[in-house]
RNA sequence: GGGGACGUGGUCUAGGCUGGACUAGGACACCGGAUUGUCACUCCGGAGACCGCGGGUUCGAAUCCCGUCGUCCCCGCCA
């Protein structure tokens, strides 16, 4: 018996007879006529009953019916097969349904535990197929793109040896040799390193990847990255054509949304300075502005010193930020306070300018300070004065907080940009870390300071950010041995040490290995943030609590001691 | 590891600050009845909650206090 689908029916198909099954969404007893909501995959269409077959039908009930297509008295514009309807000729009740415990036809969000414990329910609201179908596309549209490109996937194992850097493992137990654990792959970073060393010159694989940590709205114990990596390249530029493509590509074949290409280069040392953070929100404008110089030897003691003492001031202009009141801006001296900064100065502008220095700086100086903080009329110029970085960062943090709170973000941008020149190294307790990770190429020229002053390396790495949440993060890779074992030495990793980690990867570097780079995406972020929604969970079937528990499963469980006993095991009390 | 918000019939919530007529109110869902053109159908009736759990204060606790569990958000953490 051949199935017709809910969602497709047009007036077109007036007089047809056809086989529709579904679930139940609604039902609408007029006594002698009952009308029913059907809802499939497909989307929705309205059944006509009539009193001889009055079936007790109940919400998410699955059935079966066979009927004529024909036009409708009343069209409802709202619905898509609105101007048709189906006049039931017969009907089946395959899968009666329980009264619900959360509305799937309802508007309202129940509770994240009641929805996660019957996510077959949740999973059923149009909302959430949508979301499913997005991600879907999404990863399709990889794959045609890539493919193209002349991309292979290729699966990497998800029982691998633990390489503890980062973040925690989660760790699988030997069975076969006690005592020895597999860890589950926090990345596929040296697998795919090691498969552009194997021939495989374009590599990628929608992957999924795990990391023991606390959890967030966009982060989950498990989540799926697009990883992949080239073969031949040696500098980030050679990389960044292919990427934005991609990006566009997706853009373009799941939301429709066109993105102007290239994407912008930002340099991350002038991230820090225009925009206080290394992802940066390009949505919106209230850039900070030096203003050392103005502060430099001048009216403000506390400032100059400051100034003298290798520090900055750094300017934030909040657009219509000059009504914001005493309380309000103590506020926001407080959130200064707790980034280490001892205070936080303002400006107000408007007919008359008023500031918190208005004691100790002259008016004229106050009003160039707000002009060359590109304040107009009725802005407010907030002032951080500290080492440069924290200024600056502080800044960030309340452009961030402030452009929210008046509504400045313009929701339908896309404000994407490569932010690159990371630094190499940044300074962990009482030793270098890497800022991306250990296997990222220094910029040649930057090589001779390696030694001497590592902080100063810059790095051949990239972050994609978009709307100011790190989308993509890559690096062109070291490829040859001496350069991954100087940089480990650096990073505190002896001989022997990086022999018993790593030595199976510094060994294939020993057998030529191409110059290569690559990059991956949070695939659920990107997903998320295409379908508008808050959190990843909304866009991950079956996702977990901030506890990292599934209410479904009730995964975590405990284990027979049986289990334990054949891997060695033995619990603490 | 730390901070915050929340927890009331199946679902969403009002009440909580200021304890007493709260015998815990409403909406949706559910059950029964009416209903031949609805589309969030409508109308009438009904059942369903010891207010997450434990302890304390009080003559009296949904309400105040402590603990605990759960959910969410944030800091730390996430090369």
């Amino acid at each position: 018996m051949r199935r017709d689908t809910c969602g497709e029916l047009r007036r077109e198909a007036a007089g047809r007879k056809v086989v529709l099954a579904g679930w139940v969404h609604r039902v609408r007893d007029l006594g002698g006529v009952t009308f029913v909501d059907l809802r499939d995959a497909s989307g929705i269409v309205q059944l006509v009953l009539r009193d001889a077959q009055s079936a007790h039908l109940a919400r998410e009930d699955v059935i079966r019916i066979a009927g004529a297509v024909r036009l409708r008295e009343a069209p409802n514009p709202a619905l898509p097969t609105g101007e048709i309807e189906v006049e039931i000729e017969t009907i089946e009740v395959l899968s009666h349904a329980k009264p619900l415990p959360l509305g799937v036809a309802e508007e309202g969000t129940p509770s994240e535990e009641t929805r996660l414990r019957y996510r077959y329910l949740d999973l059923r609201r149009p909302r959430m197929q949508r979301n499913l179908r997005l991600r879907h596309r999404t990863a399709l549209a990889i794959r045609q793109y890539l493919d193209g490109e002349g991309f292979t996937e290729v699966e990497t194992p998800m029982l691998t040896r633990s390489t503890p850097e980062g973040a925690r493992d989660f760790l699988v137990p030997s069975r076969l040799a006690r005592g020895t654990f597999y860890a589950l792959p926090q990345s596929p970073q040296l697998f795919k390193q090691i498969l552009v060393t194997s021939g495989v010159e374009r590599y990628f694989q929608i992957v999924r990847c795990f990391r023991d940590e606390d959890l967030r709205a966009d982060r989950q114990p498990e989540f799926t990255q697009l990883d992949l990596e080239m073969a031949f390249l040696e500098e980030p530029e050679q990389l960044f054509p292919l990427l934005e493509g991609l990006v566009a590509h997706v853009f373009r074949k799941t939301i429709g949304v066109e993105i102007a290409l290239p994407l912008p280069r930002l340099p991350h040392a002038e991230a820090i300075a225009r925009y206080g953070s290394d992802k940066p929100d390009l949505r919106f404008g209230m850039e900070i502005a030096d203003v050392s110089e103005t502060f430099a030897g001048g009216p403000f003691r506390v400032f100059a010193d400051v100034v003298a003492g290798g520090g900055a001031v750094r300017a934030l202009p909040v657009t219509g930020g000059a009504t914001k009141s005493r309380g309000e801006l103590a506020k926001l001296e407080s959130v200064a306070k707790g980034h280490g900064l001892p205070g936080l100065a303002w400006i107000k502008t408007g007919e008359e300018i008023t500031s918190s220095l208005g004691k100790h700086v002259p008016s004229e100086t106050l009003s160039a300070l707000a002009a060359r903080a590109g304040a107009q009329n009725g802005d407010l110029v907030l002032l951080a004065a500290g080492k440069p970085d924290i200024a600056s960062t502080t800044l960030g943090d309340l452009r961030l907080r402030l452009a929210d709170e008046l509504g400045l973000i313009p929701q339908d941008r896309w404000g994407l940009a490569w932010i690159v020149d990371f630094p190499l190294f940044k300074a962990g307790e009482g030793r270098l870390e890497s800022e991306h990770h250990p296997f990222t190429s220094p910029r040649a020229e930057d090589l001779s300071l390696i030694e001497r002053e590592p902080l100063k390396v810059r790095a051949k790495c990239y972050d994609l950010v978009m709307n100011g949440v790190e989308l993509a993060s890559g690096s062109i890779r070291i490829h040859r041995r001496e350069l991954q074992e100087q940089i480990f030495r650096i990073l505190g990793i002896g001989p022997e040490e990086a022999e018993r980690r790593f030595g199976f990867f510094l060994r294939a570097l020993e057998y030529g290995a191409p110059p290569h780079g690559g990059i991956a995406f949070g695939l659920d972020r990107w997903v998320m943030m295409m379908a508008a929604e808050e959190s990843i969970r909304e866009v991950i079937a079956f996702p977990k609590t901030t506890t990292g528990a599934c209410p479904l499963t009730d995964a975590p469980s405990i284990v027979d001691d049986g289990q334990l006993k054949e891997l060695g095991l033995r619990l603490e009390p």
